[in-house]
DNA sequence: AAATGGTTCAACCGCACAATG
DNA sequence: CCATTGTGCGGTTGAACCATT
């Protein structure tokens, strides 16, 4: 695929023009955007801004509707997008807040700066979707989330730290507690920090973003040794996982505190799901 | 090389809600 | 209130891409 999105050819023939402009249907194009309307489209928004994008597409003599000039733009065209290349923390973040929220792509967009709910839905719909699928469990099942909270996330936070560590750049706080809440499963990262002095400088803030909840992860096997058993009662066995805390802070009122810089790498990019992964998942569910 | 099937992701769709007059 | 318009969200689609046969 190009750079601009060029892959589809407009088809001209919709109806969805409920609550848009009074533009003609006849006039309406659809389907890719040119690199041209692009570039009228970045140049309008430049001058008049963002919003009113009916009218905006009107004065703009784009044949397009408000809202596919909105789309365009918060998708593609603004400046801070980010897009591909869903870093392992990313990956972590939307595992994360899925867990807590569920299909709301937009909230859960808003703690990964640069993504779009878009990008976030598609990589949710393609990988962890597919993922269940492979494993023959819905998405939403029980065993699909203690999956992805007990084996995925740990193994996650255990490949960033490692992607970390190979660089030096590690400092995350060891605690020898270990909490527990009954409730919720979803667990809970907050205030790591990774600093460095080098020239590639990495300061990485995960603040608090649950409500309620624990915070175990198996950093390093061997830490902890007894069986663990997840909220919901299941296995999870000596040597299968081992946990380490990463530190805690809570406060349930502030979601959105202190969430930048935390995706600052892409040389740890990776897919979540690789052989390696389901190798792993198999020996441990086996 | 061609056919086929699976995957990705930009764009569309339909709906809900807010703002405005 | 009510109607109209604008915006935002989550679900879905389908062309382009990619891998396999």
């Amino acid at each position: 695929m190009d750079h601009f999105g060029l892959r589809r050819e407009a088809s001209i023939d919709s109806n969805d023009t409920k609550g848009d402009e009074n533009n003609s249907n006849l006039d309406l194009k659809r389907g890719s955007w040119t690199v041209e309307e692009d570039f009228t489209l970045m140049n309008h928004v430049a001058v008049h801004g963002e919003g009113r994008w009916n009218s905006l597409a009107r004065s703009a003599g784009l044949k397009r509707t408000g809202k596919s000039c909105r789309l365009r733009w918060l998708n593609y065209l603004r400046p801070d997008v980010r897009r591909g290349n869903i870093t392992l923390e990313e990956q972590l973040l939307i595992l994360q807040l899925h867990s807590r929220w569920g299909n709301r792509w937009s909230k859960i967009a808003q703690h990964l700066p640069g993504r779009t709910d878009n990008e976030i839905k598609n990589y949710w719909r393609t990988r962890v979707q597919k993922q269940a699928k492979q494993l023959k469990c819905d998405v939403n099942s029980k065993e699909f989330k203690d999956t992805l909270n007990y084996l995925w996330i740990p193994r996650l936070v255990e490949r960033i730290q490692a992607s970390y560590n190979s660089n030096n750049q590690v400092n995350i706080q060891q605690t020898n507690d270990n909490i527990i809440s009954n409730n919720n499963i979803l667990p809970n990262y907050s205030s790591t920090t990774t600093t460095t002095s080098s020239e590639n400088s990495i300061v990485t803030q995960i603040s608090d973003m649950s409500d309620n909840c624990y915070t175990n992860y198996p950093l390093n096997q061997g830490d902890y040794g007894e069986i663990l058993i997840s909220p919901t009662g299941d296995y999870f066995q000596q040597g299968a996982l081992d946990f380490r805390t990463v530190d805690i802070i809570n406060d349930n009122n502030n979601d959105q505190q202190n969430m930048s810089q935390l995706f600052l790498d892409d040389h740890v990019s990776d897919n979540l799901w690789n052989i390696d992964d389901l190798l792993f998942l198999q020996q441990q569910l086996n």
